[in-house]
This record gives C-alpha cells, sequence and structure tokens, in this order.
DNA sequence: TATCATACCTTGGTATTCTATGTATATGTC
DNA sequence: GACATATACATAGAATACCAAGGTATGATA
C-alpha cells in the first residue's frame, strides 16, 4: 500500500468490503489485492490496528470461529453504525474525487 | 485541509496550478480553493515546506518580484522536471481512483 | 523436520499535514 | 493617527496514517 495514496482512510475500504460480507483480516487483505488488481497491498501492521479501532468505535463486530481446517479465525461483521459511518466516507470520497479532477483539468489525459 | 485525503500529495495540487501559470504561495491558496469549490483549503504551514521541497528536487523554481503595490511576491514556475513529475503523479492518480472505485463498487452511488 | 502459507498481533519509525505562532507591509476605517 | 484586516512570507511542534520489521502459533507439503 503506497503511504502517498492511503491516507484518505484504509477503513473506508475495509468497511465496504464487510458490507459485502462478513470477512477476517487475512482474508480482506487478499479480496483488497484482487479488487484493486494488486494497486492495494494491505500490510498486517496497517490493517490490526484499523479492525481493532473500528471495533471499538462500534463499526464492526468481531466473532472467533475455527475453520473447517482447524485454524482459529477473527470474523469481522459491519453493524449499523458502520454502515452509516461508511456512506459518509463515500460521500467524501466522491466529493474529494471531483475536487481533485477539476483542480487537475488538463493534466488528466483519460 | 482535511489530513485524511491530501496524503496524495499537496504537490500534485501544487504543480498542475504551476503547469497552467507561474504563481505565488499565497495565490496559489486562493486558486485551490475556488477551483476545488473550496475542498481543498491549504494551510500555509502545508503550502511553504512543499513549495520548498519541491524547489529543492528541481521542480519549480522561484522568484522574488515586486508587485504594483509594493509587496514583495515569490513566484514559482514549473521546470521540465517538474512537468515529468506531475505527469507521473497524474497517473498515479488515475490508476488510485479506478481502483478505489472499484473496491467500493455498490456502495457509491453516483 | 524443515519450510511455506495461513492467521493473529505489536512496536517503532517515517512522511504528511495541521495548529499555532511569528514577521512585515498595505489598505480601509474611525 | 490608531487600529483592524488582508496580504505575504516563514518555522516549530503535534497529530495522524501507514509501513517495516518483528513476534507467536498452526496446518500442509516436501
Amino acid at each position: 500500500m503506497d503511504k502517498r495514496y492511503m491516507a484518505l482512510g484504509t477503513s473506508m475500504l475495509v468497511l465496504s468490503l464487510l458490507k459485502q460480507q462478513s470477512m477476517y483480516g487475512y482474508q480482506m487483505i487478499r479480496e483488497l489485492e484482487q479488487r484493486s488488481q494488486m494497486v492495494f497491498r494491505l500490510q498486517e501492521g496497517t490493517l490490526y490496528p484499523v479492525l481493532h479501532s473500528l471495533e471499538q468505535q462500534g463499526a464492526v463486530i468481531s466473532m472467533q470461529k475455527t475453520a473447517e481446517n482447524g485454524r482459529m479465525r477473527k470474523y469481522y461483521e459491519i453493524t449499523s453504525h458502520g454502515k452509516k459511518l461508511l456512506q459518509e466516507k463515500a460521500e467524501e470520497w466522491k466529493i474529494y474525487e471531483t475536487a481533485v479532477n477539476q483542480v487537475m483539468g488538463g493534466v488528466l489525459f483519460g
């Protein structure tokens, strides 16, 4: 994950994954890589603190489960508060995206 | 300026302003506010260090001028190196923007 | 049994931006 | 003339986001 770009919040991306389905941390890292075509390579040192923080805020809840393969996994589920938070962040992202493109204007080519 | 969002680099926005015309610092702050409809409210404590850093990198050059009103102004001009840098950043921005929208998918509404 | 992939976690550091502050000049207003 | 406001530059210190590097532990593979 490139520091210059991710400051908008790993939390927004994490919440948007969890809105679609409950997941465990390790899985989120793989999912983000896939869905972003390797643009977002989330580090564990980034993700786990973010998850803990989101749980403290009440945006997600966690449940320990033992998978078929015997491994321990900590599944995270988004709460209604988390959904509201995500909605807000998504709106801010749209505003931000528009503003950048407006300023960049002629520089962009696509 | 909201810390969560500007991490992509004030420098990209600054360079894109300077590509269009030479400007002095104070002017850039006003311009960015206008062009982004007040989304980007660059702080002086952010801008000036960025300008100094860009100058050190050779992405811009500065010239002191005294304006008609007698005020001192430090005009900045983008160099060819700066233009190349801007082009790179603009391409990264496009990649990043696409990736976010891909991950966000259903969450976005516009 | 050694190594790899999975799965969790924390500590310490760097980079970016903000807040707060300082200096100085010009302009408008009372 | 005095004072506030806008212009115009600058720096120091704090906050934040993210990463790099390390640790623990289990299951699968060779």
